[in-house]
DNA sequence: GACCTGCTGCGGTGTG
């Protein structure tokens, strides 16, 4: 065996590598016992970066010939990564000869191997963090970490902007009440705001390590051949199916990302339309798939048999072990990070480069694309930011921490003041989260249910029953997912395979004997009964394509400001690149019948049609702060002059529509005003029915509303019930209930953006209010005015109403073009 | 001849 401190280099040398300067200098501080943040690309060995340097400093601690206590905990934040991880641990131990034993916790762990570990940690055990937080739960957890020397957070960048990471700040402050001396490491990709990663993982301080930084990205453009034959809005990008195909044809393996579920299924069942000799070879991977068929999809890939895979973010993460050579992406990437980490998905290795291809889905698509690669190349990548003060989080962590060998409040207290997201917790409101989980604060004291921890005599609180406590561990974690139906075929003796999950609303609409896209395949719906849809394979042709309400994401502040620079630069004449190039005569429609938005100038069109009277803006604050900013608008404008107005949004901006005349452009200036900002807001949107929406999530996380056992969870319905009903308990008999308040800031700050809304305002006061009225709908406006009508008609009427759009809208562009394109002549 | 809207992640009791 080699000595110690040889030993990552032995390791190294032993396959040809050369340890990196950032890897020698992340062992040499554990070394120290210095806790970091390492921030490095993905495949640039930022793993044999910590798990060297771990090995090297505490190995020889031990008597080589018997198995190390718990040292290491490794924690990411999915499951497959965990037994990934677990496997790529094992190979330096067998190959050094070392008798430290590695294990996995998660939910996917068997009841022997808990067992086992019950009796004896691995000296390396690699978990989630909500599994983490159950270990915690335990009566021996202070013997099981006694001997621990190193966490490391991998992943971080995943967790550091929400609850889970909320959670995990909690875990690592009690591990270090236990072991003050406790080393630990995060790993981050590329953030806008490194240093904040940084301090929220180590408040009391730490380094940060930058790995390498060489890795290229190349990013490029599928340009569509006739952009005049490109549409001008829309989503689902098909008629780009033929390069698609061309592509995926071309390299040995692809991954195709799509933005939605729905968008996926459709893409892989037209690549199989088109080419149906790659059945077997493509395959499709999302996250309501059954977990047997998408275990299958990430087998295949690691084995390298499949030619292509159409999924969503599903595969963001995961795929660190397996070889890809192209990585596409449909539509709009919505940001920077998000787009390098795909990239990363591709050349995923030292030194290589990863590539990803752009993909538009309508003509606009390629400024952005134009601009996501300029953006990235100056390197501005999005920030993400740790919540604080999570009420619900904390309510959950008291209950946990009463379990096992239960709290004293004063020591807790001091322990959750050491996060970063609970640094300013006041001491009022630790009062009320303690009063809160003791008697369920003012309004259900009468509920021995919300009575869930005791203090005892000696000071310490436990929790106050044995079902009490089973039904917490039964819920802890952050996630809180809508209910949703089992999809399996039907069998006379009862249910058949398992397919995936979809959603109640969407099986709502069908009737047994509807034919539906799902998985790939379109089944005919048979029944549904107990929170289970049955079906059969179909022949039909046609079939309704499973739809599910996921997360919303706007485009990014980083994207839009590079898009406006684009278009900017357009707008003085300079088009630079493919992409740029292409849609060069859209956008010079788009300038002869109105202007191009600038940096400088804040475009409003205003449209007097059949329809009503149309003020189009284009912010560029990405769809939630439009539609914040749409809002607040319509409303001040109704308080000078009674007004029903409907709304449409996009990443770009939005339209306001009135039936009944309105001089938008007198109104604009005094609507667009900074001030008052919250109150208008507020008073004009439904906030309250947002915040109701939202406190269903808060009040699962807290524990008050119980989500059933595994075998019989309980409908969206159900939960929508018992959770409203909290909420019109707490605002008539407890208004000061801190969980309240906290839903309405999740809405504003989430699902409004109203940090974005503000500075938006703000900016705007500064921008040349720049006012056209159209005479027919330019490309920026066309694709909002397809958005406001898909609210009001059915897929078929809004096919007909867009032809008959494009229809007028086409002699009127063929003319305005060629006349520019003979202004152009005439000029040179 | 242009249409299909929104992602991901975790956890797991008691057995008449």
């Amino acid at each position: 065996m080699p000595s110690p401190s040889d030993l990552a280099s032995t390791w190294f040398a032993s396959r040809n590598w050369k340890p990196f300067a950032f890897q020698r200098s992340v062992w040499a501080a554990i070394q120290r016992g210095e806790s970091g943040l390492l921030h490095a690309s993905t495949g640039s060995g930022k793993t044999y970066a910590v798990w060297l340097g771990a090995l090297r400093a505490f190995a020889q601690l031990h008597d080589a010939r018997r198995p190390a206590p718990l040292q290491v905990l490794w924690i990411t934040p999915m499951r497959a990564l965990a037994s990934d991880t677990a496997r790529a641990l094992q190979a330096p131990l067998d190959e050094l000869g070392l008798n430290w034993t590695i294990g996995v916790r998660s939910g996917d762990t068997t009841s022997a191997e808990r067992a086992r570990q019950a009796r004896r940690m691995p000296s390396t055990l690699v978990t989630t963090p909500e599994s983490l937080t159950l270990l915690l739960t335990r009566e021996q957890a202070a013997a099981d970490f006694a001997s621990l020397r190193l966490v490391v957070v991998d992943e971080w960048h995943e967790l550091l902007g929400n609850k889970r990471g909320v959670q995990l700040q909690l875990a690592l402050a009690r591990l270090r009440r236990w072991q003050p001396q406790l080393v630990v490491w995060g790993l981050s990709a590329t953030l806008g705001n490194l240093p904040h990663a940084l301090e929220v993982l180590l408040p009391a301080g730490g380094r940060l390590v930058q790995g390498r930084q060489d890795k290229r990205i190349l990013v490029d453009t599928l340009v569509p051949s006739a952009i005049e034959r490109f549409p001008w809005a829309g989503h689902m990008g098909l008629k780009m199916l033929p390069q698609v195909s061309a592509e995926i044809e071309a390299s040995a393996n692809s991954l195709v990302f799509t933005n939605t579920r729905a968008q996926a299924e459709l893409w892989y069942q037209a690549l199989l339309e088109a080419h149906p000799e790659w059945a077997g070879l493509i395959a499709l991977h999302h996250a309501s798939l059954a977990r047997h068929a998408r275990d299958w999809v990430e087998r295949s890939l690691k084995q390298g048999t499949l030619k292509a895979v159409v999924c969503t973010s599903s595969l963001d993460l995961g795929v660190d072990f397996l070889p890809v050579e192209r990585v596409l992406q449909i539509g709009s990437a919505k940001g920077i990070a998000r787009l390098l980490q795909r990239a990363g998905r591709s050349g995923h290795a030292p030194g290589r480069t990863s590539r990803v291809t752009l993909v538009p889905t309508h003509s606009l698509e390629l400024v952005e694309a134009a601009a996501a690669r300029q953006a990235l190349a100056a390197g501005h990548i999005e920030a993400r930011y740790s919540p604080r003060l999570s009420m619900d989080v904390l309510v959950q962590h008291l209950i946990s921490m009463a379990l096992g060998s239960g709290f004293r409040p004063a020591e807790l207290f001091e322990e959750v003041r050491s996060t970063w997201a609970f640094r300013d917790l006041e001491e009022s409101q630790w009062q009320w989260a303690l009063s809160f989980v003791r008697n369920g604060g003012s309004s259900l004291t009468a509920y021995p249910d919300y009575q869930r921890v005791a203090a005892h005599p000696d000071g310490i609180w436990r929790v106050a029953s044995e079902r009490l406590a089973r039904r917490h561990r039964l819920g802890i974690g952050t996630i809180v997912s809508d209910a949703s139906l089992q999809l399996k075929y039907w069998s006379k003796g009862g249910g058949g395979k398992s397919l995936g999950s979809v959603e109640e609303s969407f099986i709502a609409r069908l009737k047994p004997g509807d034919a539906l896209l799902f998985g790939g395949r379109i089944l005919e719906l048979v029944r549904v009964e107990n929170m289970t849809a049955y079906v059969r394979r179909s022949t039909a042709r046609k079939a309704a394509v499973a739809r599910w309400n996921g997360g919303r994401m706007p485009l990014s502040s980083e994207l839009a400001q590079a898009l406006v620079e684009r278009l900017d630069a357009a707008a003085h004449g300079r088009y630079e690149g493919a992409e740029m190039h292409a849609v060069r005569p859209l956008l010079t429609l788009q300038a002869s019948w109105s202007a191009l938005p600038t940096q400088r100038t804040l475009l409003a069109e205003t449209l007097h049609s059949r329809q009503g009277w149309h003020l189009f803006l284009y912010p560029f604050a990405g769809r939630m702060a439009n539609l914040g900013l749409a809002n607040l608008i319509a409303w001040r404008v109704s308080r000078v002059q009674p007004l029903s107005v409907s709304i449409a949004v996009n990443d770009y901006g939005f339209e306001l529509l009135a039936a009944s005349p309105v001089d938008w452009a007198a109104h604009l200036p005094a609507a667009l005003a900074a001030d008052n900002l919250l109150e208008d807001v507020l008073a004009s949107l439904n906030a309250g029915e947002m915040a109701l929406r939202r406190f269903r999530e808060i009040a699962q996380i807290a524990g008050l509303v119980f989500g059933g056992y595994p075998a019989a969870q309980k409908s969206t319905r159900q939960l929508q019930a018992s959770s409203g009903l909290f909420y019109e308990v707490f605002r008539k008999h407890d208004a000061g209930n801190l969980l309240l308040g906290q839903a309405r800031d999740e809405v504003l700050r989430e699902e409004l953006e109203i940090e974005r809304l503000h500075q938006q305002l703000q900016k705007m006061s500064g921008l040349r209010l720049d006012l056209h009225a159209l005479r027919r709908p330019g490309p920026l406006a066309f694709a909002l005015l397809v958005e406001g009508m898909r609210e009001t008609l059915s897929t078929e009427k809004l096919a007909d109403r867009i032809a008959r759009m494009v229809a007028d809208l086409e002699k009127a562009a063929s003319r305005t073009m060629s006349d520019l394109a003979g202004t152009e002549r005439r000029k040179s």
